[in-house]
DNA sequence: CTAGACCTTGTAGCCACTACAGGGTCAAGC
DNA sequence: GCTTGACCCTGTAGTGGCTACAAGGTCTAG
């Protein structure tokens, strides 16, 4: 099958799929004669996996991992619960901040009805003058281990070379 | 005033500034005679409402627009007052897409408690084999003027020079 | 044999910064 | 005057996860 038909089959854009190979995220795929990709069902599935996950909100690295752990299937699944919980944990955090976000636009937007001047605007004149932050204070974690995990992924990565 | 002294008086980095007054969001500064950048009471005005702006999560357009129209006293609000209900609009659709995300994943890791073998993970199972989208289809917005909204933000910008 | 649908590589763009490298400037202290 | 060291300058490249070309090559149905 083409790269066309397996975009078909997944539902994931051709350019999408050579820039996956590109991460090394799927492996390079058999060629014709002429030069074109040939998969095989194997690739279906794991770029249905990618696919799912991605849409799931999993990061590309996340779903590396996730790959590279089904792989090894005696491997205790700890790591995969792991993953999927910390990837909650941080929707969480974000749909908190989102949450914060709209309650501050709310009572800018609150402050004026739009029927005034530009001279005589509520949220203007907030966002001219206002002393404490519209948006309020970050958001400070309960849970254990947030700041360490939060903190290791802000390592710089090893980076990978741009085509071997 | 230097760059640093602004950057301290408003909390926006330094590398931050000078990359507002490439794309135009910053005027230029007067400069010293050996080149270093010279700001005003003003300046700080202007970046202190940028910044604010960008913590309620205003998109650097937005941010243009409002100072465009800040700076047009005698005109009427209503467009300011538009930009951010259309905001808060977009927060609400983000939120809700958070939401789903979030239930989907929570019923995948509430599938596994973690202690067998990846061989057994329903949550890698699921990822592998799933018929329906587990994260549920696209929500669509009861509101008018979405769907408009939405399609005029894709039209292509005229992009700006670089360095006029 | 030709039309045209499909494929190839490579590059640049998106957003809003952030992080350098390699140099220049400025103020204080001696 | 000279040195030190904090600050500043420009320019470029990187982030994530694609997406959109351009310029050309390949494959297949008629
Ligand atoms: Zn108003
Ligand atoms: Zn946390
Ligand atoms: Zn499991
Ligand atoms: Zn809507």
């Amino acid at each position: 099958m083409t790269i066309g038909a397996l975009g078909q089959a997944t539902g994931v854009g051709a350019e999408t799929i050579r820039y996956y190979e590109r991460i090394e995220l799927l492996p390079q795929p058999a060629r014709t004669s002429g030069g074109y990709r040939v998969y095989r069902p194997e690739h279906v599935r794991r770029l249905n996996f990618i696919r799912r996950s991605r849409e799931l909100g999993l990061s590309i690295e996340a779903v590396r991992e996730l790959l590279s752990l089904a792989s090894d299937r005696l491997r205790p699944c700890a790591r995969v619960d792991r993953l999927v919980r910390d990837h909650i944990h941080d929707l969480d955090h974000k749909i908190e901040s989102l949450q914060k976000l709209r309650g501050a636009l709310q009572r800018l937007a609150d402050s004026c009805r739009g029927g005034g001047r530009v001279s005589e605007c509520r949220i203007l004149e907030a966002l001219q003058e206002a002393e404490e932050t519209l948006a309020g204070p970050a958001i400070e974690c309960g849970q254990e281990d947030c700041q360490e995990r939060r903190a290791s992924e802000k390592q710089p990565k090893p980076r990978r070379e741009r085509r071997a």
